[in-house]
DNA sequence: TTGTAGGCGTTATCAG
DNA sequence: CTGATAACGCCTACAA
């Protein structure tokens, strides 16, 4: 049994462990407890007097609102949900970060949960998320469980996904080409005059980003007239040292590429990190490029060459869609944001000959 | 009376807008909804038969229950909040990842909030997160608003301090000592041979880490009996610029230091750009270190001397922590984890003469 | 093992 | 502009 003070204290003077209601709130400022919620909610429907006198009293007793009866009465909790791969990742945490501060600033908070590219517990968490009652939900990717548009469905409240555009506009969703990423590094790697490419990818299973940025880069080889060889493609979970281990397979081909696309920047610093261990020179011997542009790669020597990807833009507008569509205002359901490579010594022309 | 659609409507196409609750499952099970709410919350108390019913009618109708209302009841949430100084920074995404993973194997959920070292923000959102309704909180270092402690009194949950172990033992917390991690970073700088110091450190204003680790650093010179040259001190927000430029102004000294800690990683590769820049050597004009062994330092060339912190554990012992409190199980409330220096090839003998 | 019934603290409705 | 009152959906005595 607890040796811990019990409620029954609570009648003792001094030690009044009662929590604090609005009824107290109404007594103490000699008003109901319609005003106080009132005074809470639309302030401009009260009296300037009156609501002084409230405001006052709920700072006094320092009343705190219980927001699982307003959530029960009103169906709105002023929280919103986001499922996410990992935050133990640069990115999702960055634009994570620029939702919640964006939420925070209209009055909402974030409730989380991470799925571990596992699309079976996204499914799950976001069951759990729905039943905390979150106003609206956030989701990373466009491939899904297809119960969970079901479940959203049934939900009936605004959702959005990130990282990606619908391209057939079945869900609203914000994010960028990815495509388009990896085609545009390919084509720079290209006109440097690379012939012999690898490809350091996620898994693309379950993960629609990997697999676009895969699709752009082979988009942009065809359109070369030339082929991935698929023995140059290794995938990796998103580690330093799984990309690593995957790069030092494709170091220890007979003809190992020249060039080599990394999905991401974790990805690009994994091979890099192999390639100084081989003593595989960067760039006169393999040019590296990665997706993301972040500082792990940017303080690489030499620097890598990358895609700088909207990581805040797309948590602001994930956010800002979110709350105008629970507010009934005006917003758009898709938005696609630019990309741009940055230039760094990564990436330079294959060796002669 | 109720009007809501019984499950035979169900099927009705564009009309199934009302919400699935205890007693939809319970009509379907011919039951009533105390069983229904005891299937979901103590199963063991129920006939296996009625159980299996149950069960079935409930993921029939998807029944998801209401959050909400249970907590009104139940005064137990099955959330708990976070309030973290930001994590869009790799070390309190990495514990914060590690606390969502061990709360969801428990069946808690994660509600987050970042304060951006203002304990002003701290504050208030510690009291969205009690409005909430959050079973317990976790906050991390041991520097705070005063209220804020009042507050959490009045609320009467579990709370956890992360990242320090108050040393009065006020507040239960799991971290490790600061003051220890560059106190023998600084030890093994001296071992090396070096006499001049510089210091890039994190504002020291409501942030007992920064202030623990420059104490430290200060505590070993002072053993050495060395002092710290104050205008060899640079302090900035966590940002690789910030330190960078940090790092520009100690160069330019008239006589710079020969070795520089830095109270993170961050920071240590910002001054590991800067000295790239001005054409300054590491390690043989200048010997750099972090503190917390992230692979932002762990990829530098070279790699960059560091501080191995209890990332994860932290996560996972306040996670254990708190459900411990919660479920009135034994439990530590102080925890210190140990450290390690990860020696790589930033730190050297200083030059000759 | 199961059902009945009341209320958790707030907000929406309606009346004044 | 303010007050009285009835839900919101579930859990927990208590009774059967």
């Amino acid at each position: 049994m607890s040796l811990k003070t019990t409620s029954t204290d609570r009648a003792r003077p001094g030690d009044s462990r009662m929590r604090v209601g609005a009824k107290d709130v109404a007594r103490l400022a000699g008003v109901s407890t319609a005003t106080v919620s009132r005074v809470m909610n639309s302030p401009e429907q009260v009296d300037p007097d009156t609501r002084r006198r409230v405001t006052e009293a709920a700072a006094r007793l320092r009343y705190v609102p219980h927001g699982a009866a307003r959530s029960l009465r009103s169906h709105r909790s002023k929280m919103i949900g986001a499922v996410i791969p990992s935050f133990d990742y640069a990115l999702y945490a960055r634009t994570t970060s620029a939702l919640q501060q964006r939420l925070d600033e209209r009055g909402y908070s974030l409730v989380l949960a991470e799925h571990h590219y596992d699309l079976g517990a996204e499914l799950r968490v976001a069951g759990q998320l729905m039943e905390h009652g979150v106003d609206a939900l956030v989701f990373v990717g466009l491939d899904h469980d297809p119960n969970l548009f079901g479940l959203l469905d049934d939900y009936g409240r605004p959702y959005v996904l990130t990282w990606g555009v619908d391209p057939y506009r079945r869900h609203p969703s914000v994010g960028f080409d990815n495509h388009a990423a990896t085609y545009e590094m390919t084509r720079h790697l290209l006109a440097l005059g690379h012939t012999r490419f690898g490809l350091l990818s996620a898994p693309v299973d379950g993960n629609d980003r990997a697999r676009a940025r895969g699709a752009g880069m082979r988009a942009a080889l065809a359109e070369a007239g030339l082929q991935l060889d698929e023995s140059r493609v290794a995938y990796a979970p998103i580690s330093l040292a799984a990309a690593q281990a995957g790069m030092e397979r494709l170091l220890a081909l007979p003809s190992p590429p020249t060039a080599l696309v990394a999905t991401n920047d974790v990805f690009a610093v994994g091979a890099m990190m192999a390639c100084r261990q081989a003593g595989v020179r960067i760039p006169q011997d393999i040019s590296i490029t990665g997706v993301d542009n972040t500082d792990l790669g940017a303080t690489q020597t030499p620097g890598l060459t990358s895609i700088r990807t909207p990581i805040i833009e797309i948590g602001v507008a994930a956010a800002d869609q979110l709350i105008a569509r629970l507010e009934g205002r005006e917003h758009q359901d898709f938005q696609s944001f630019p990309i741009e490579i940055i230039h760094r010594g990564s990436t330079g022309k294959p060796a002669a000959g």
